[in-house]
DNA sequence: CAAAGGTCCTGCTCGC
DNA sequence: TGCGAGCAGGACCTTT
């Protein structure tokens, strides 16, 4: 469910409500996730107040007085502030409680999801401290792009998915950006022009960004409602569109499986 | 039975 | 031959 744009709108949804708030309560319902969830070092949490909450790839950072939840919403995660007491979901693992109706809420049917408890700098982190940069900062160029390409043989695809490369970019926007830059999807990274690597470092800041700005359209719907928050797919224009004409040359979408992923792009028009 | 939007870990291969 | 980096594949789960 989350790429980085809805993790970013979550980001967005929750942090007005709960930042400066106290956490009055922890309370685990299932403590099975990829990682058990620490209720040990949860439960000191309480009584301490949430003094930021940020966001790095897709993790979430909730920073308390004495340390960060870090919360990765994995593959079917999704997080909701909700009433105290309000109706338990089958899937419902946590629940951070800051006020009868500033509990917020994890739900994670598959369970890759993660909460992490840290002392320390959440950012040095072993599964936070190798992470590349984000693709909407200044640090994410064409020339740090095209460098970290020199030499790789893996698909441009898996390239572009990979975290320490640059993080955010999940099966969805990697097909996308690709269309975008009219680059084959499975292209030796190493074997793309410093030029087209401008094409697509640029395409994937105007595609993350506009789907922040629609994700933000769901932002209300999201805190308050017990619906599943949506990716917006009029905006997607190959993925998921195998068999559906080519935006921009009317040839069939095609679909393939790249690293083991499903992979959706023109093959006219990407090379 | 296949596939679903993530990513970590392991073990192998490749090239210096 | 030895080494490190890069790469592919498996693993973790439930739901549709």
């Amino acid at each position: 469910m989350p790429e980085l744009p809805e993790v970013e709108t979550t980001l967005r949804a929750i942090e007005p409500i709960l930042s400066g708030k106290t956490a009055v309560a922890i309370r685990v319902f299932n403590a099975n996730l990829r990682l058990p969830i620490p209720k040990e070092a949860l439960s000191k949490l309480v009584g301490e107040r949430l003094l930021t909450v940020r966001r790095r790839a897709k993790y979430l950072l909730l920073e308390y007085q004495t340390g960060t939840v870090i919360i990765h919403l994995g593959m079917s995660g999704s997080l909701r502030v909700v009433k105290r007491s309000s109706d338990l979901h089958k899937h419902d693992h946590i629940e951070i409680d800051h006020g009868a109706t500033r509990c917020l809420r994890l739900r994670d049917p598959r369970r890759f999801g993660m909460v992490i408890w840290t002392d320390k700098n959440p950012l040095k982190h072993r599964l936070l401290k190798h992470l590349g940069p984000e693709p909407l900062s200044e640090d994410f160029t064409t020339e740090f792009l095209w460098k970290k390409s020199k030499g790789r043989k893996t698909p441009v695809k898996n390239f572009l998915m990979n975290g320490r490369i640059v993080v955010g970019i999940g099966n969805i926007y990697a097909s996308e950006a690709l269309f975008r830059a009219s680059i084959h999807p499975r292209r030796r990274a190493g074997r793309i022009s410093k030029i087209r690597y401008a094409e697509l470092s640029r395409h994937i800041k105007i595609l993350l960004q506009e789907a922040i700005a629609s994700g933000g359209t769901t932002l209300k719907d999201f805190a308050k409602n017990d619906g599943e928050p949506g990716y917006f797919k009029q905006n997607l224009q190959v993925y998921g569109k195998s068999g559906y004409p080519c935006p921009k040359c009317k040839a069939p979408i095609r679909s393939e499986v790249i690293g083991q992923r499903s992979s959706f792009y023109c093959v006219k028009c990407q090379y």
